[in-house]
DNA sequence: GTCCATGCAAACGATTTGCATGCGT
DNA sequence: ACGCATGCAAATCGTTTGCATGGAC
């Protein structure tokens, strides 16, 4: 994609096929781990090292190209970093899907505990097509 | 503590002195890693091994008894399961603090992505006591 | 040509497992 | 007395590091 290759010129970071595909991996994925990264790359570079992803992974953090998503329950998974948004995580399948919160929070006491600079919402719950699923079930099992 | 002694007699763990110590330490501290809880107990328990705090660990969140908390940027703390509430996080000392946060939110087509069971909020930002720490630095090196 | 990136192997740290023994019930 | 809990050591897993080589600029 040219459009990361435009990124990474704004950053110290070189241009490389590897670099690029991991970023055409997550943003294709959406959210996606370290090891799914790993299986699905090696199609295309199969001699790559898992220590180059690793190493990518952390410089495009830092670069402010990639975010972490830590989530119960389940490895890291690594999104391409735009707009803020909140996820919901299916505890059946393990999907995160990206969500539009438009929230007003109140908190109380919040000057009493320090200045916030970073929010990050977690919705957990089944995702409706697991939901679908089960009704499926359910129903031929009656 | 005697309220651990109850808690665990509802389960079927049984309730052993290390699993108490553990229980006890995580009260005290509010917000606690696996690390720290281990330095902690050793005091008390000197011939403790790790292990047994990643078992006990893993049978109290089953027991829905501790909870735990993933953090950016630091091992995972964990805290007595109590009462809905969120998590401000300090950057700078990495200071864990409960807050509870009234909130309105409205998140478009949510129907559209799943039903929710569980909600996360972490705060992350500068806690007053960095804050004015950095005011006495920067004034001081005037 | 320079410097960063890659790939490999080794090192490292965190977590888990199996097993013999101990302890709570 | 039974069965889970503990402590130890070994195994395992995930991640990081050092280094020689290759590739981007």
């Amino acid at each position: 994609m040219e459009t990361f290759n435009f990124l990474l010129q704004q950053t110290s970071l070189k241009s490389t096929p590897q670099r690029l595909a991991i970023l055409k991996i997550v943003e294709e994925a959406g959210h996606i781990s370290i090891d799914d990264i790993y299986k699905k790359i090696k199609k295309g570079f199969p001699s790559i090292s898992l220590a180059t992803i690793y190493k990518n992974i952390h410089s495009l953090q830092k670069e402010n190209i990639l975010s972490e998503i830590k989530i119960q329950n389940q490895k890291s998974k690594f999104e391409i970093k735009k707009k803020p948004h909140s996820h919901f995580i299916c505890n059946r399948c393990g999907e995160v899907i990206d969500i539009d919160i438009k929230y007003r929070c109140e908190i109380e006491e919040l000057e009493k505990v320090g200045e916030v600079t970073e929010k990050e919402i977690y919705l957990y719950g089944i995702c409706n097509r697991c939901k679908e699923m089960s009704k499926i079930v359910t129903t031929s099992t009656k």
